[in-house]
DNA sequence: TTGAAAGCGCTAACAC
DNA sequence: GTGTTAGCGCTTTCAA
């Protein structure tokens, strides 16, 4: 059992180092003695082994994908299904993925073993960071990617999601049917993406002359989960404002939001038309079902991953920036068109 | 940058291999000089490095997954949901799962690349898998478990569904619900899982003292795809035995009658009760939502890995099955109390 | 074009 | 207890 390169090189008649030279088609061997080894290898069915073969070459053949232990987990589809799309891809170059969580929580976020044991080849991080995390990775001279995150100063390779363009596409839809006065909820303005869900909304009432101000926005929740987005609605609801359209950051959020309008005994989409963002199980799973806006997740994390590979083989240097695109999609949440209730 | 063994040895004074003993806790050191090694190693911020470690100790550290690469999509979240459930569970035991899919069409089947070149610990297999590698995976002698799948020779590990159970929990609420003409569809017979369903509709018919037979059971299904459940559907409805509900062997063939149904202008539930198995996304998106059998996907790939590093560790030994409970949910499919058409 | 030999960073005998 | 040393299986100079 368990060749190694020697016994190739015995059974070949050559020494070590050629059958090396074989294996990684360094060239300057002659065609007979290549054939030779070849056969050798054939016969022997001899494959090199992986780590003895890292030791020297400073290679593992892994990924690092670093994600915050709150994204990875049966409630949080989104970025999972990054993750499914990084191992995809992965596949397809030869490399495998190594999957970390880092806690959130506890203060000391602890580098991952995959990088302290030098195991991986180059790191993709979606979401919200640790800085600390970012900076262990430049010094360890790794390639990284960013999924869903971006960061003002240095010079990151990152893909995005197109959050204006989704957003406005959401707050149009609403127009477009007859609203007029709409709300929006949103939470963790420390994440950049939300951020920009914000000010999209913002952005696309304002170049429709349509009023928002500070009680139809409702942005100051610390997490984005439905929990959030039930309170969100409920401070927006107690509010003298009214408004007949809601914005949601999220799927989770505009959920949370799709129970307290039933609360309230507001029927949705006739009382309250509701758009989410992201568009995840959740989002066709609730009832009424929900108008969203498509994100390609698994295409974002085989984007990372190819991109990352490019860095790796010097086909691609850090610092590009992708924005996938975003496609609105119409469920019952917004179907009805809107009385136009001149109150 | 970089440290290594030797410089954290220099730093504290001592053996290198006094250094590796602190670091594996192999005992055999004073207090004093690993207070000193200890020290060093905390001041210069030193790991060892992983492929070094493995070379000689002939660990890597991961475990491998193999799943057949049309098990592994968007339109399978069954397999994906057991992979994601091994990802969580390696994660608190310090391995890395490394993913691979194997090509069923190409008769090919290649042994995956983390075999041939060393770099898994253990092996865990999902579904039906060629013989071919589970007998290299034997000759290897890697620890394995399979999941959802199982065969009669050979001493393996198994995580497995009570597939008999969860076909006699759907068929008995059909028949609490007053249906007594049932059929069953499925498919792909030579997985076990696949027969166990089939034979448990059988059986659990026969306890009722109703009756089962060729026209009331459609399973020559090559696949078990919407598409095949459509087709086999279809099939039974042209038959002349008529029935009130049917039995899926899973959620997807039951999918495929809903639609079958459908296209007959049949009502579900009420002229047809139609139940599923597994508790995939497209139960609750189905419409109507499909009552079905949900299986635990997550803590089946989780109970894999738990058991695999229990071998692997020496505190388990290869042959024990694991076998883990199902239950049904009921959802608008059959939520209809069936007219008794005497017809 | 090929071979001999020196390591990659670590563990594990085996001395002392 | 601690140090010396020989590898683990490979790649990569450097000679020949």
């Amino acid at each position: 059992m368990n060749k190694t390169i020697r016994d190739v090189a015995q059974r070949a008649g050559v020494a070590v180092s050629t059958v090396s030279l074989v294996i990684n088609r360094k060239g300057r061997v002659s065609k007979e003695t290549e054939q030779k080894v070849l056969k050798a290898i054939e016969e022997l069915n001899y494959h090199p082994q992986r780590v003895a073969r890292g030791l020297v070459t400073k290679r593992s053949g892994n990924l690092g994908f670093i994600l915050s232990s709150d994204h990875f987990s049966q409630a949080e589809p989104f970025y999972t299904k990054i993750f499914l799309g990084t191992e995809f891809e992965a596949r397809s170059h030869d490399y495998y993925i190594l999957l970390t969580t880092i806690e959130k929580q506890t203060g000391s976020f602890a580098i991952p073993r995959f990088l302290l044991e030098r195991n991986v080849d180059g790191v993709i991080l979606a979401g919200t960071v640790p800085r600390k995390i970012i900076e262990y990775v430049g010094s360890r001279n790794l390639p990284l990617v960013l999924v869903d995150y971006s960061l003002s100063r240095g010079n990151f390779s990152a893909v995005l999601i197109d959050n204006v363009g989704g957003i406005s596409q959401a707050t149009q839809h609403l127009i477009d049917l007859g609203h007029r006065r709409i709300a929006f909820i949103g939470g963790d303005m420390s994440h950049p993406s939300m951020k920009e869900r914000c000010q999209g909304f913002r952005q696309t009432m304002e170049e429709n002359r349509l009023p928002v101000n500070a009680q139809s926005i409702c942005c100051d929740q610390p997490l984005t989960g439905p929990a959030e987005g039930f309170a969100a609605a409920n401070r927006l609801l107690a509010a003298k404002t009214k408004f007949t359209a809601l914005v949601g950051a999220n799927d989770a959020m505009a959920v949370g939001a799709l129970r307290a309008c039933r609360d309230q005994k507001l029927r949705i989409p006739e009382d309250i038309a509701i758009t989410g963002f992201d568009d995840v199980e959740t989002a066709i799973t609730a009832r009424p079902t929900l108008t969203t806006v498509q994100v390609p997740k698994e295409e974002m994390g085989a984007l990372a991953v190819r991109h990352l590979v490019n860095i790796i083989n010097g086909k691609a240097t850090m610092g590009t920036k992708m924005i996938v695109p975003v496609k609105l999609v119409c469920r019952e949440s917004t179907s009805c068109r809107v009385r136009e209730t001149s109150e």
